[in-house]
DNA sequence: AAATTAGATCAACAAGAGTTGATTCATCAA
DNA sequence: TTGATGAATCAACTCTTGTTGATCTAATTT
């Protein structure tokens, strides 16, 4: 077990919801964004040019699937990417990928 | 440029069909089938216990992504999982990953 | 040629996801 | 305390996905 390796595997449901999380453009928008630093809910939808509550919509199933996390302060809510998760998604697609490296078995 | 590495980078595109792809419980099934091997459709439908046309219709949806081939031979249709998919599918998560790891700007 | 069989496709429906505008709640400024 | 602002939530609606059973085509067997 190598020091950097410290999250349990992902279940396959959590990886379904991070793949589903990020399958869809306006919310890769949202994660190519908070990759580039933290950000308020009033920042994204300028940035973004989004209307207030679908913005809110979708940070809501990025937030659900635990890519992104909130945090409040003062009138403000500050979201930040958690890039533990897309760690751990590429760690789930490393395991899918070797298990389907498996020698062919025939067609019965 | 690596010998390994000879696949140009996914767009964006591709990479949501594939994400969107794999966000779903039975076709995750059908590539761990796959995984362990080329599978007639016929075989498919008894090893997962699905009805012809649903099998066919997520079959096409994986076939669209670039995620399985089909091979027609004879009366019956050869189903494979294109691993290249898989490794596209890595090298565009890492690509993200990188990119989302810059040093925090300030929110202004 | 007629009967089977594998698998795609289609039409009708059911379920789920996304959008929009209105409402609500909390915090901050006057 | 009143007024304004940030952000979540809700209800109504639309759009997209998924399901089911039926039909269709091509290859195969008899």
């Amino acid at each position: 077990m190598g020091a950097l390796e410290h999250n349990p595997p992902l279940q396959a449901r959590q990886a379904r919801q991070l793949l589903r999380a990020m399958a869809d453009p306006l919310r890769l928008q949202v994660i190519e964004a908070l990759g580039g630093g933290e950000r308020c809910v009033c920042d994204l939808t300028g940035e973004l040019g989004l209307a207030q509550s679908k913005l809110s919509f979708h940070l809501k199933v990025l937030r659900e699937a635990g890519l992104i996390e909130a945090r409040e302060q003062g009138r403000w809510i500050y979201y930040r990417l958690r890039s533990e998760a897309l760690q751990d998604l590429q760690h789930w697609l490393a395991g899918l990928a070797d298990r389907c490296d498996q020698p062919a078995r025939g067609c019965n």
